[in-house]
DNA sequence: ATCAAGATTACCT
DNA sequence: GGTAATCTTGATA
């Protein structure tokens, strides 16, 4: 039993506050998915917020549509898309029931069960070490790693499928702050938020 | 029915 | 540093 297994799963009172108060403090919170038996967990290291109201980047920007509605539930629910023809992306859902807003994890720290990540990932065993750097360092790495695409689209995290749990606090100079990687519109929002210095981010 | 864009990644020089 | 790959989605006809 690692130490973290016995912090506590966040609550729908934390997902619920305003998305980029969420997306910051995200940073240092566990991920954990229940496999058949192996459990998959890594430290939450890079994140984006996205805002529908007049965040022209934001999916939910121009409205609900089939594919973004999961974007305007209440806090706590994990929306994934596709995107690129090749990968899919998750996102936590934030803020009040219709408000369209939601935290893209862009990085993860792998904590354990790094053999089925690898094989997850790239369908084999690990060649090097370089690899394992290169495991969960982006939105769609992590989401391949941790076999997370659109059938777990809705899902609430305050079950036992998928969720996040508590962590200690991060001092707040240990946390950096950037605009969003690959937009072409809002660009200048300094919405990405990460752990500064971590090997794991998506962009040195 | 057709079309262009995309919250990316891997592989190339 | 540049770009091809790949296909879903949403917009327009």
């Amino acid at each position: 039993m690692t130490d973290f297994q016995s912090n506590k799963k966040l609550s729908r009172a934390f997902y619920k506050r305003e998305v980029t108060v969420v997306a910051k403090d995200l940073l240092g919170k566990i991920l954990l998915k229940n496999n058949r038996k192996y459990p998959l967990a890594g430290k939450i290291v890079e994140v984006e917020a996205y805002h529908g109201d007049f965040d022209e980047a934001a999916h939910s920007f121009k409205g609900r549509t089939k594919r973004t509605e999961v974007m305007f539930k209440e806090g706590g629910y994990l929306y994934v898309y596709f995107t690129y023809g090749a990968h899919f992306c998750c996102n936590v859902v934030t803020g009040k029931n219709g408000q369209g807003t939601a935290v893209l994890i862009r990085a993860i720290e792998p904590l354990v069960n790094f053999d089925i990540m690898i094989n997850n990932r790239f369908g084999r065993k690990l060649r090097n070490e370089n690899e394992i750097i290169n495991l969960t360092s982006g939105p769609g790495k992590l989401c391949k790693a941790f076999n997370i695409d659109k059938s777990l689209s809705g899902i609430d995290l305050l079950g036992d499928k998928i969720f996040i749990i508590d962590n200690k606090k991060l001092k707040e100079k240990a946390i950096g702050i950037s605009k969003r990687i690959g937009i072409t519109r809002s660009i200048d929002l300094p919405w990405r938020f990460f752990i500064k210095d971590n090997p794991f981010l998506s962009r040195k």
